[in-house]
Order: structure tokens, then C-alpha cells, then sequence
DNA sequence: TTCAATTTTCAGTAATTCGTGAAATTACAA
DNA sequence: TTGTAATTTCACGAATTACTGAAAATTGAA
């Protein structure tokens, strides 16, 4: 596996680049890339060989990796290395990476927001400064538990959600409708 | 304005840790949370003597935050330094960012994975590669155009859409049927 | 057990990113 | 203009983060 592919060595040396502007550094980008590209599990040394970096880097790279569920560990049989590769639906890597990101980053925000909404301002200045962390909180947590919600659902129902674009509107409005038609009846 | 209140303090101060998980170092994130909070527009000096860094430090900072569209330039009359704010609407804030973040971090990414698309695979293990950044593109194309659907809608619409959670699969599926009878009904 | 293959850890070094003070530039009042 | 306050730029040292090779630990077969 010396010399990759030109569109896989394209979209590994990108991936690299893109990752480190997320929270993890390139070398586990293009580890990831390499993974998710590849048509069969990989082992450590196949990824320290197609991408030259050491193998203490690569098994650094795949700890990280698993941490955030993003490959699954496979063993072969008749072969005591460890595999690794990446869920072949999209959506549910999506899904893993926006999990895992919630735990980590979101939730411990949501509850210092939280925390510093209950105490008792000091000043002026804090009591407006509560008001606006306020604000935040709101805004996050519910961006987070409608995440969530939508997670929930079957990939398809997500697609015909996404696919409708800004007419949900015109859905919404015509719930509310029917929802006042119903109560009318009601009465 | 020496001495943060201290709910204040405890905000900038995990800001700035959280911003440095995001693609924003530390000083840029606690620039920021302060003038988030703040009551009233900030200049550079105010900045620099209430979070005790360099003037030139938080230049820098100022104009990456302008570059997100983060804060927004004000003159006060009669005084010729430039005080900055943040939008006071946090749902403008959340588009500005993801804006921003789309261009570019999202469309980089998007063409990146377009030219492989469209390229031709030099073997076999490059056309299974070129299947998954397909796989890929349609992911990330889907979600990104309905974000910016979504955004579009009054932030009423969009509370309204989040407050239901889950339960937009009912809605989803009323329409259907609704769709149905009216197909129906017409022939 | 023992042994060899594989994986992980870790100390040292390389590379990158951050923050500062000093100098340069800009903007405005006199 | 000229002088001064405000802002930006930039080179450099400090701090952080990433990567490596060697050594230790783990795993499973014999």
C-alpha cells in the first residue's frame, strides 16, 4: 500500500488540513481519511506505511479515533493485529461526531452557563451580565436537545425534513391551523 | 474597570478555554465573552486593563472577532476611540457564526470533494474511494444548504420548529397523507 | 511458562502557535 | 501643516502541542 491512489492522497492530505481546524490535529485527520476511504479494515502498520508516520503516532492517532467512536476495532481472523474502519452509513458517523462532541464541549458550557445563572450578582454589571448568559443558555440547549431529537429520527425522515428547506414553514403554519380547527370542534 | 465582577469573571475566564477548543485561541474567546456580557460598548483600552493583555494583543483579537462578524465597530460621539459591542440578538449571533464557518471552513471542503468526484479513478481501490467522498459530499451538501434554509426563517419559525423536537416526524407524515388526498381528490 | 509479534507509553526534540513591546501608521484637533 | 492620541504591524522569545524512537507492556501461540 506504498503510494496511495491520487484522489484518496488528495483527500487525505485535505482532510489533514480541515481537521486541524477542528479540534483534532492533522496526523489524526489524514489517519481518519485513510480509514474511511479504504474498501477494507487497515491495520496500524498499513496506515503507518501509506501515510509515513510513525507507529507510536498512528496508535496515538487511532486511540484518539476510537475516543470519538469515529472507527470500530475488527479482528481478522488468523490475524492477531488489531483493524480498524470506519461505519459505512455517513449518517451515522455524523451522528457519533455530533454525540460525542455534545458531551464533551457543549454540556460542560450548558452547565457553567447554568451555574452562574443561579448566583446572586454581585453588581449592576453582573446582574446584566447574568441576563445575557441567560440568553446563551437558552439558545444552546435548546440547539441541543432539538440536535438530539432530530438524531432520533430514521435517516430518511431526515433527509425529507432537510429536503423541504425553509417550506417547513409553510408546514408548521399549517399544523397550527389544523390544531385550532380541532379545538374549535372541541368546544 | 479594573476587578471583573465575578460572574462575569467566571464566564470570560471558561470562554476563553472553550474558545480555544474551537478554531479561537483563549485571549480572542475571553475578548469576546466580555464583550458579550458587557452593557455597554468596550474600547481596546477597556479590554486590555480589564483582562490584563497587551494592547496589541487585543488589536489582533478585536480584528479576528470583526472578521467573524462577532463584535460590531461603534463611534461614540465625542470620542474618537472605537468602541466595540455584540449583536444583542444571540440568534443572530449563531448565524453570523455559522455563516462565517460555512464559507470558510464548509465550501473549501465541498469543492475539495467535488473535483474528486468528478475526476477519473486510476484503479480500484480509487473508485471505492471516490464512492465514499460522494458518500461524504451528499452529507455535508445536504446539511449545509438546509442550514442556511433554516436560517432564513424568522427566529420565531425556528424556536417554534425546535420546541418540537422529535414530534416534526408527525407533521412530516400529516403532509404526506394531506398530499395524498389532494392528489386524490384532483384526479 | 516462554517467546515472538504487536501495541502502548514516555522522555526528548521538533514544530507550531501565542503574546509582547517597540516601532510604524493612521486619524483627528488645533 | 504639526502634534498627539489611537491603532496596527512585526520580530522575537515563551509556551504549547505534535512527533519520534526506544523501551516497556501486552497478547496469544506453542
Amino acid at each position: 500500500m506504498t503510494q496511495l491512489p491520487p484522489i484518496t492522497q488528495k483527500f487525505v492530505s485535505h482532510f489533514g488540513e480541515m481537521g486541524s481546524r477542528w479540534g483534532i490535529n492533522r496526523t489524526v485527520g489524514q489517519i481518519y481519511a485513510l480509514i474511511f476511504v479504504s474498501a477494507k479494515p487497515l491495520n496500524a502498520d498499513d496506515i503507518a506505511d501509506a501515510l509515513e508516520f510513525s507507529r507510536s503516532n498512528v496508535s496515538i492517532g487511532l486511540k484518539e479515533l476510537q475516543s470519538w467512536r469515529l472507527v470500530k476495532l475488527k479482528h481478522l481472523a488468523g490475524d492477531r493485529r488489531e483493524y480498524f474502519e470506519a461505519p459505512q452509513d455517513v449518517w451515522e458517523i455524523f451522528k457519533s461526531l455530533a454525540e460525542e462532541k455534545r458531551r464533551r464541549e457543549v454540556e460542560p458550557t450548558l452547565s457553567m452557563l447554568r451555574a452562574s445563572i443561579i448566583e446572586t450578582p454581585a453588581n449592576v454589571a453582573d446582574a446584566h451580565a447574568q441576563k445575557r448568559i441567560q440568553q446563551m443558555h437558552e439558545l444552546i440547549d435548546l440547539s441541543s436537545t432539538w440536535f438530539d431529537d432530530v438524531a432520533r429520527l430514521s435517516p430518511e425522515t431526515i433527509a425529507r425534513l432537510m429536503r423541504m428547506g425553509s417550506s417547513v414553514k409553510t408546514v408548521l403554519d399549517m399544523t397550527d391551523k389544523l390544531k385550532i380547527v380541532r379545538r374549535k370542534n372541541k368546544t
